[in-house]
DNA sequence: GTCTTTGCGCAACCGAATTGCATCTGCCGC
DNA sequence: GCGGCAGATGCAATTCGGTTGCGCAAAGAC
Protein backbone atom coordinates (compact mmCIF):
# COMPACT_ATOMS: atom_id res chain seq x y z
CA UNK A 1 0.00 0.00 0.00
CA UNK A 2 1.06 3.54 -0.90
CA UNK A 3 4.28 3.98 -3.00
CA UNK A 4 6.91 2.15 -3.96
CA UNK A 5 9.55 1.59 -1.29
CA UNK A 6 12.38 2.97 -3.81
CA UNK A 7 10.46 6.15 -3.19
CA UNK A 8 12.08 6.30 0.51
CA UNK A 9 15.39 5.43 -0.32
CA UNK A 10 15.23 8.65 -3.45
CA UNK A 11 14.57 10.54 -0.72
CA UNK A 12 17.60 10.40 1.53
CA UNK A 13 19.88 12.74 -1.19
CA UNK A 14 17.27 15.39 -0.65
CA UNK A 15 17.56 14.37 3.31
CA UNK A 16 21.12 14.75 3.62
CA UNK A 17 21.20 17.80 1.28
CA UNK A 18 18.63 19.37 3.85
CA UNK A 19 20.59 18.14 7.23
CA UNK A 20 23.88 20.12 5.71
CA UNK A 21 21.86 23.58 4.56
CA UNK A 22 20.92 23.54 7.83
CA UNK A 23 24.89 23.10 9.02
CA UNK A 24 23.93 20.47 11.22
CA UNK A 25 26.25 16.96 11.71
CA UNK A 26 25.05 14.71 8.95
CA UNK A 27 24.20 10.85 10.31
CA UNK A 28 22.97 7.83 9.31
CA UNK A 29 20.00 7.60 11.56
CA UNK A 30 19.08 11.30 10.95
CA UNK A 31 19.15 11.02 7.02
CA UNK A 32 17.22 7.57 7.07
CA UNK A 33 14.79 9.38 9.72
CA UNK A 34 14.66 11.97 7.57
CA UNK A 35 14.35 10.24 3.77
CA UNK A 36 11.27 8.09 5.72
CA UNK A 37 9.41 11.72 6.68
CA UNK A 38 9.86 13.04 3.25
CA UNK A 39 8.45 9.97 1.78
CA UNK A 40 5.54 9.76 3.48
CA UNK A 41 2.05 11.61 2.60
CA UNK A 42 0.92 11.56 5.99
CA UNK A 43 1.96 12.61 9.05
CA UNK A 44 3.93 9.13 11.08
CA UNK A 45 3.78 8.34 14.77
CA UNK A 46 7.61 7.32 15.92
CA UNK A 47 6.73 3.79 15.88
CA UNK A 48 5.73 3.82 12.27
CA UNK A 49 9.03 5.75 11.42
CA UNK A 50 11.03 3.08 12.92
CA UNK A 51 8.95 0.74 11.31
CA UNK A 52 10.11 1.82 8.34
CA UNK A 53 13.56 1.57 9.06
CA UNK A 54 13.52 -1.72 9.98
CA UNK A 55 14.96 -3.08 6.51
CA UNK A 56 17.82 -0.98 5.27
CA UNK A 57 18.59 1.45 8.07
CA UNK A 58 17.77 -0.14 11.68
CA UNK A 59 17.77 2.70 14.19
CA UNK A 60 17.18 2.57 17.81
CA UNK A 61 14.22 3.87 19.18
CA UNK A 62 15.26 5.68 21.38
CA UNK A 63 17.34 7.47 18.84
CA UNK A 64 14.00 7.92 16.68
CA UNK A 65 13.05 9.94 19.33
CA UNK A 66 15.90 11.84 19.31
CA UNK A 67 16.06 12.44 15.77
CA UNK A 68 12.41 13.62 15.57
CA UNK A 69 12.41 15.92 18.74
CA UNK A 70 15.88 16.84 16.91
CA UNK A 71 13.83 17.74 13.46
CA UNK A 72 11.06 19.72 15.06
CA UNK A 73 13.52 21.94 16.66
CA UNK A 74 15.27 22.74 13.32
CA UNK A 75 11.72 23.51 11.55
CA UNK A 76 12.46 20.47 9.88
CA UNK A 77 9.72 18.89 10.74
CA UNK A 78 6.44 19.54 12.70
CA UNK A 79 4.75 17.60 15.68
CA UNK A 80 1.08 17.42 15.84
CA UNK A 81 -0.41 15.92 18.95
CA UNK A 82 -2.53 12.89 18.60
CA UNK A 83 -6.20 12.28 20.29
CA UNK A 84 -4.36 8.70 21.16
CA UNK A 85 -1.57 10.47 23.32
CA UNK A 86 0.62 9.50 20.66
CA UNK A 87 2.88 12.38 18.59
CA UNK A 88 2.88 12.14 14.53
CA UNK A 89 5.54 14.03 12.73
CA UNK A 90 5.47 15.45 9.62
CA UNK A 91 8.56 16.83 6.99
CA UNK A 92 8.29 20.66 6.19
CA UNK A 93 7.88 20.73 2.90
CA UNK A 94 8.24 24.47 1.68
CA UNK A 95 10.36 26.80 3.60
CA UNK A 96 7.29 29.28 3.64
CA UNK A 97 4.95 27.16 5.43
CA UNK A 98 2.52 28.87 8.31
CA UNK A 99 0.52 27.20 10.93
CA UNK A 100 -2.47 25.04 9.93
CA UNK A 101 -4.63 22.21 10.84
CA UNK A 102 -4.49 18.56 11.02
CA UNK A 103 -6.77 15.88 10.35
CA UNK A 104 -6.87 12.83 12.14
CA UNK A 105 -9.24 9.34 11.15
CA UNK A 106 -10.99 7.79 14.18
CA UNK A 107 -10.67 4.52 12.36
CA UNK A 108 -7.46 4.35 10.68
CA UNK A 109 -5.54 6.65 12.73
CA UNK A 110 -4.21 8.39 9.58
CA UNK A 111 -2.96 12.06 10.06
CA UNK A 112 -2.88 14.36 7.20
CA UNK A 113 -2.54 18.62 7.44
CA UNK A 114 -4.66 20.56 6.11
CA UNK A 115 -2.50 23.13 4.87
CA UNK A 116 -4.69 25.26 3.48
CA UNK A 117 -7.15 25.44 6.75
CA UNK A 118 -5.45 28.31 8.82
CA UNK A 119 -5.75 28.55 11.89
CA UNK A 120 -7.71 31.74 13.64
CA UNK A 121 -5.46 34.18 13.80
CA UNK A 122 -6.93 35.74 16.49
CA UNK A 123 -8.71 34.18 19.74
CA UNK A 124 -10.09 36.70 22.36
CA UNK A 125 -8.36 35.41 25.60
CA UNK A 126 -9.21 36.25 29.12
CA UNK A 127 -7.01 39.66 30.27
CA UNK A 128 -3.47 39.19 30.87
CA UNK A 129 -3.43 36.05 29.05
CA UNK A 130 -0.60 35.66 26.27
CA UNK A 131 -1.16 33.06 23.08
CA UNK A 132 2.16 31.13 21.79
CA UNK A 133 0.58 28.52 19.65
CA UNK A 134 -3.13 27.53 18.37
CA UNK A 135 -3.79 24.19 17.23
CA UNK A 136 -7.11 23.52 15.49
CA UNK A 137 -7.35 19.49 14.97
CA UNK A 138 -10.37 17.83 13.35
CA UNK A 139 -11.33 14.28 13.83
CA UNK A 140 -13.63 12.07 11.54
CA UNK A 141 -13.52 9.21 9.24
CA UNK A 142 -11.12 9.61 5.80
CA UNK A 143 -12.03 8.94 2.47
CA UNK A 144 -10.72 5.12 2.85
CA UNK A 145 -12.87 4.65 6.05
CA UNK A 146 -15.80 6.55 4.66
CA UNK B 1 -4.21 28.60 46.36
CA UNK B 2 -7.22 28.46 44.97
CA UNK B 3 -10.60 28.62 46.67
CA UNK B 4 -11.27 27.44 50.47
CA UNK B 5 -11.69 24.02 50.87
CA UNK B 6 -15.23 23.64 52.30
CA UNK B 7 -16.44 25.06 48.16
CA UNK B 8 -15.70 21.15 47.57
CA UNK B 9 -17.67 19.88 50.14
CA UNK B 10 -21.02 22.62 49.23
CA UNK B 11 -20.08 20.87 45.81
CA UNK B 12 -21.31 17.26 47.10
CA UNK B 13 -25.05 18.00 47.32
CA UNK B 14 -24.63 19.34 43.69
CA UNK B 15 -23.21 16.32 42.64
CA UNK B 16 -25.83 13.91 44.00
CA UNK B 17 -28.72 16.12 42.70
CA UNK B 18 -26.94 15.59 38.70
CA UNK B 19 -26.52 12.04 39.19
CA UNK B 20 -29.84 11.33 40.75
CA UNK B 21 -31.16 13.62 37.94
CA UNK B 22 -29.29 11.50 35.09
CA UNK B 23 -31.17 8.48 36.58
CA UNK B 24 -27.98 6.55 37.50
CA UNK B 25 -26.65 4.76 40.43
CA UNK B 26 -25.47 6.81 43.25
CA UNK B 27 -22.20 6.16 44.70
CA UNK B 28 -19.49 8.09 47.16
CA UNK B 29 -16.63 8.15 44.73
CA UNK B 30 -19.06 9.51 42.05
CA UNK B 31 -20.32 12.10 43.97
CA UNK B 32 -16.91 13.10 45.20
CA UNK B 33 -15.27 12.98 41.61
CA UNK B 34 -18.15 15.17 40.44
CA UNK B 35 -18.01 17.60 43.55
CA UNK B 36 -14.25 17.85 42.99
CA UNK B 37 -14.86 18.62 39.20
CA UNK B 38 -17.53 21.36 40.52
CA UNK B 39 -15.37 23.15 42.75
CA UNK B 40 -12.98 23.72 40.30
CA UNK B 41 -12.67 26.61 37.84
CA UNK B 42 -10.06 24.42 35.87
CA UNK B 43 -10.02 21.82 34.04
CA UNK B 44 -8.19 18.97 36.18
CA UNK B 45 -5.77 16.02 35.11
CA UNK B 46 -7.00 12.54 36.74
CA UNK B 47 -4.15 13.16 39.01
CA UNK B 48 -5.74 16.51 40.53
CA UNK B 49 -8.67 14.98 41.19
CA UNK B 50 -7.39 12.12 42.88
CA UNK B 51 -4.96 14.57 44.94
CA UNK B 52 -8.32 16.27 45.89
CA UNK B 53 -9.88 13.32 46.93
CA UNK B 54 -6.69 11.89 49.15
CA UNK B 55 -8.40 13.89 52.70
CA UNK B 56 -12.26 12.96 53.02
CA UNK B 57 -13.11 10.41 50.28
CA UNK B 58 -9.92 8.80 49.40
CA UNK B 59 -10.80 6.92 46.20
CA UNK B 60 -8.77 4.56 43.95
CA UNK B 61 -7.10 5.57 40.62
CA UNK B 62 -8.27 3.26 38.54
CA UNK B 63 -12.08 4.12 40.53
CA UNK B 64 -11.11 7.80 39.34
CA UNK B 65 -10.48 6.95 35.30
CA UNK B 66 -14.03 4.66 35.19
CA UNK B 67 -15.84 7.48 37.10
CA UNK B 68 -14.32 10.66 34.73
CA UNK B 69 -14.96 8.08 31.77
CA UNK B 70 -18.42 7.85 33.31
CA UNK B 71 -19.12 11.19 33.70
CA UNK B 72 -17.68 12.19 29.93
CA UNK B 73 -20.54 9.35 28.67
CA UNK B 74 -23.36 10.85 30.37
CA UNK B 75 -22.52 14.12 29.53
CA UNK B 76 -21.79 15.66 32.96
CA UNK B 77 -18.60 16.54 32.16
CA UNK B 78 -15.87 16.88 28.74
CA UNK B 79 -12.48 15.52 28.13
CA UNK B 80 -9.94 17.86 26.92
CA UNK B 81 -7.15 16.30 24.91
CA UNK B 82 -3.60 18.40 26.22
CA UNK B 83 -0.12 18.93 24.93
CA UNK B 84 1.25 16.82 27.93
CA UNK B 85 -0.56 13.59 26.70
CA UNK B 86 -2.60 13.77 29.64
CA UNK B 87 -6.96 14.18 29.65
CA UNK B 88 -7.63 16.90 31.61
CA UNK B 89 -11.51 16.58 32.70
CA UNK B 90 -14.12 19.74 33.45
CA UNK B 91 -17.85 19.81 34.52
CA UNK B 92 -20.04 20.95 32.24
CA UNK B 93 -22.05 23.66 33.86
CA UNK B 94 -24.75 24.61 32.18
CA UNK B 95 -26.63 22.25 29.88
CA UNK B 96 -26.81 24.76 27.16
CA UNK B 97 -22.88 24.38 26.51
CA UNK B 98 -21.39 24.09 23.02
CA UNK B 99 -18.18 23.08 21.20
CA UNK B 100 -15.31 25.69 22.53
CA UNK B 101 -12.19 26.05 22.83
CA UNK B 102 -9.82 25.53 25.39
CA UNK B 103 -6.47 27.23 26.88
CA UNK B 104 -3.58 25.47 28.06
CA UNK B 105 -0.72 27.31 29.87
CA UNK B 106 2.72 25.92 28.94
CA UNK B 107 4.16 27.35 32.23
CA UNK B 108 1.90 26.29 35.14
CA UNK B 109 -0.35 23.36 32.96
CA UNK B 110 -3.66 25.48 34.08
CA UNK B 111 -6.91 24.09 31.40
CA UNK B 112 -9.19 26.68 31.27
CA UNK B 113 -12.65 26.48 28.87
CA UNK B 114 -13.01 29.44 26.60
CA UNK B 115 -16.76 28.79 26.57
CA UNK B 116 -17.38 32.25 24.21
CA UNK B 117 -14.47 31.07 21.72
CA UNK B 118 -16.64 28.89 19.15
CA UNK B 119 -14.43 26.04 17.58
CA UNK B 120 -14.55 26.69 13.85
CA UNK B 121 -18.13 25.36 12.17
CA UNK B 122 -16.91 24.52 8.86
CA UNK B 123 -13.33 23.26 8.26
CA UNK B 124 -12.42 22.76 3.92
CA UNK B 125 -11.66 18.85 4.04
CA UNK B 126 -10.23 16.99 1.14
CA UNK B 127 -12.88 15.07 -0.46
CA UNK B 128 -14.55 12.13 0.92
CA UNK B 129 -13.60 13.24 4.12
CA UNK B 130 -16.14 13.19 6.99
CA UNK B 131 -15.49 15.66 10.10
CA UNK B 132 -16.85 14.56 13.66
CA UNK B 133 -15.40 16.46 15.95
CA UNK B 134 -13.34 19.54 15.95
CA UNK B 135 -10.62 20.57 18.63
CA UNK B 136 -9.53 24.04 19.20
CA UNK B 137 -6.74 24.55 21.37
CA UNK B 138 -4.50 27.74 22.76
CA UNK B 139 -1.64 27.30 24.46
CA UNK B 140 0.05 30.42 26.06
CA UNK B 141 0.97 31.94 29.23
CA UNK B 142 -2.08 32.45 31.68
CA UNK B 143 -2.75 35.94 33.69
CA UNK B 144 -0.55 34.14 36.64
CA UNK B 145 2.68 33.16 34.91
CA UNK B 146 2.79 35.67 32.04
C1' DG C 1 -34.40 -8.55 54.54
C1' DT C 2 -32.99 -10.83 50.24
C1' DC C 3 -31.32 -10.84 45.59
C1' DT C 4 -29.31 -9.27 41.51
C1' DT C 5 -26.82 -6.04 39.16
C1' DT C 6 -23.24 -3.06 38.95
C1' DG C 7 -19.47 -0.50 40.86
C1' DC C 8 -15.11 -0.69 43.65
C1' DG C 9 -10.39 -1.85 45.07
C1' DC C 10 -6.29 -4.18 44.20
C1' DA C 11 -2.65 -5.89 41.45
C1' DA C 12 -0.83 -6.68 37.31
C1' DC C 13 -0.24 -4.96 32.91
C1' DC C 14 0.54 -1.89 28.65
C1' DG C 15 2.49 1.43 25.41
C1' DA C 16 4.64 5.84 24.66
C1' DA C 17 8.22 8.39 25.94
C1' DT C 18 12.45 9.58 28.88
C1' DT C 19 16.88 9.06 31.26
C1' DG C 20 21.68 7.48 32.40
C1' DC C 21 25.65 5.94 30.80
C1' DA C 22 29.23 3.73 28.14
C1' DT C 23 30.68 3.53 23.44
C1' DC C 24 31.14 5.14 18.92
C1' DT C 25 31.73 8.58 15.10
C1' DG C 26 31.41 13.02 12.30
C1' DC C 27 34.19 16.31 11.22
C1' DC C 28 37.46 20.13 12.56
C1' DG C 29 42.18 21.31 12.71
C1' DC C 30 46.46 19.85 11.42
C1' DG D 1 45.15 11.19 5.57
C1' DC D 2 45.27 11.38 10.98
C1' DG D 3 44.21 12.34 15.65
C1' DG D 4 41.08 14.20 18.99
C1' DC D 5 37.01 15.74 20.95
C1' DA D 6 32.27 17.27 21.08
C1' DG D 7 28.35 15.31 20.28
C1' DA D 8 25.38 11.37 18.58
C1' DT D 9 24.09 6.44 19.15
C1' DG D 10 22.71 2.05 21.41
C1' DC D 11 21.16 -0.44 25.25
C1' DA D 12 18.91 -1.11 29.64
C1' DA D 13 16.28 0.61 33.00
C1' DT D 14 12.75 3.83 34.40
C1' DT D 15 8.82 6.94 34.40
C1' DC D 16 4.25 8.04 33.50
C1' DG D 17 -0.58 8.07 32.03
C1' DG D 18 -3.81 4.94 31.39
C1' DT D 19 -6.10 0.03 31.06
C1' DT D 20 -7.55 -4.75 32.24
C1' DG D 21 -9.06 -8.84 35.02
C1' DC D 22 -11.13 -10.38 38.80
C1' DG D 23 -13.03 -11.19 43.47
C1' DC D 24 -15.61 -8.57 46.74
C1' DA D 25 -18.89 -4.94 48.20
C1' DA D 26 -22.86 -2.35 48.03
C1' DA D 27 -26.86 0.18 45.58
C1' DG D 28 -31.37 -0.21 44.91
C1' DA D 29 -35.32 -3.09 43.19
C1' DC D 30 -38.58 -6.33 45.07
MN1 LIG E 1 0.99 19.65 9.54
MN1 LIG F 1 -14.14 23.01 28.02
ZN1 LIG G 1 -9.09 6.40 7.76
ZN1 LIG H 1 0.08 29.58 34.05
Amino acid sequence: MGRPRSHQATQVAAAQGRIRAAGERLTAPRAAVLAVLLASDTALTHHEVAQSLRTGTPVDRVTVYRVLDWLVGLALAHRIPGEDRTWRFRANRDSAHGPHAHFTCSSCGRTVCLEDVAVPPRVRLPRGFRPQKVELTVQGLCAACH
